[in-house]
DNA sequence: AGTTTATAGAACCAAACGGTTATACATTAG
DNA sequence: CTAATGTATAACCGTTTGGTTCTATAAACT
C-alpha cells in the first residue's frame, strides 16, 4: 500500500494527528479509538509503518509509534508540481485551513 | 470520496498529471490509458470532479476536463500543519523529488 | 430525419479493504 | 515456572472499489 493510500482512510490520518503531537504506544493508540478493536488498530498501524509514514521501535513488549515525516514529506513534494499555477487566493485559503487545523482537541 | 480517497488511485493522479500540463477533453483521456476501457475513465473522472479536483465544462459532444486546484491546495493546507517538526534534509529531498518529477514525459 | 460521434450511466463481477474473533508470541510480574 | 500483559497474525466476512459490457443521451454531420 503506497502513501496516498494510507493516507486515504480518516482513521489513519487521525492517528497520524496523535502521532504529531508525541509519540505513543500502539496500546494508547487504541485507547484512542475506542470504536474499534485492537487487531484493527494494529492493522492501520502496520500500514502506516510499510507506508514510511511511522516508525516503530519496541520497549519491552510495547510498541513505540513515532511520526515519519519522510512519507508526507514525498507527498508534499508530489503536490509542489501543481503549485506552477496555483492561483494567489488558494494561498490564504491554505493559511486558513492551516490555521483552523491549529485549533483542535487531543 | 474525499480527496484523499480520489488521490489513492494512480491512474486518476496520472490523469492530474496530465491535466496540468492542458486541459482535455474526455475522449483525450481514453486515449492516454489504453489500458482500461471509456467507461472506466469516465468513472475516474467523475470521482475527481466529485473530490473537486478537476472541473468539467461542456463543448459540442464534448466534455472538456481542466485542473481544480482548490481541492490539492486543502490537501497542501493538511500537509502544513506537520512541518511543524519537518528536519531540515526533508526540504532538501523535497526539492529533489520536485525536480524528479519535473523530468517527465507526455 | 437518420447516422455517427462523444460521453455518461446501469448492471454486474472479482479483488481489495476494513472490520471482527480467536490465537500466537514475547516480555514482565509473581 | 507460571500467569498476566502488550501486541501482532490468522482466518473469516460484508462492503467498497475498479474493472467490464451494454445501453442511453445529446450534439453534429450528411
Amino acid at each position: 500500500m503506497d502513501t496516498f493510500s494510507a493516507l486515504a482512510d480518516p482513521r489513519r490520518r487521525a492517528m497520524l494527528d496523535l502521532l504529531v503531537k508525541r509519540e505513543r504506544s500502539a496500546g494508547e493508540l487504541v485507547s484512542a479509538f475506542p470504536g474499534i478493536s485492537q487487531p484493527a488498530v494494529s492493522k492501520h498501524l502496520r500500514i502506516l509503518k510499510d507506508a514510511g509514514l511511522v516508525d516503530m521501535r519496541v520497549h519491552a513488549q510495547q510498541r513505540i509509534y513515532t511520526l515519519q515525516p519522510k512519507g508526507l514529506a514525498e507527498l508534499d513534494a508530489w503536490i509542489a508540481k501543481y503549485k506552477v499555477f496555483w492561483p494567489d487566493r488558494l494561498d490564504s485559503l491554505e493559511r486558513h485551513l492551516d490555521k483552523n487545523k491549529g485549533a483542535k482537541k487531543e
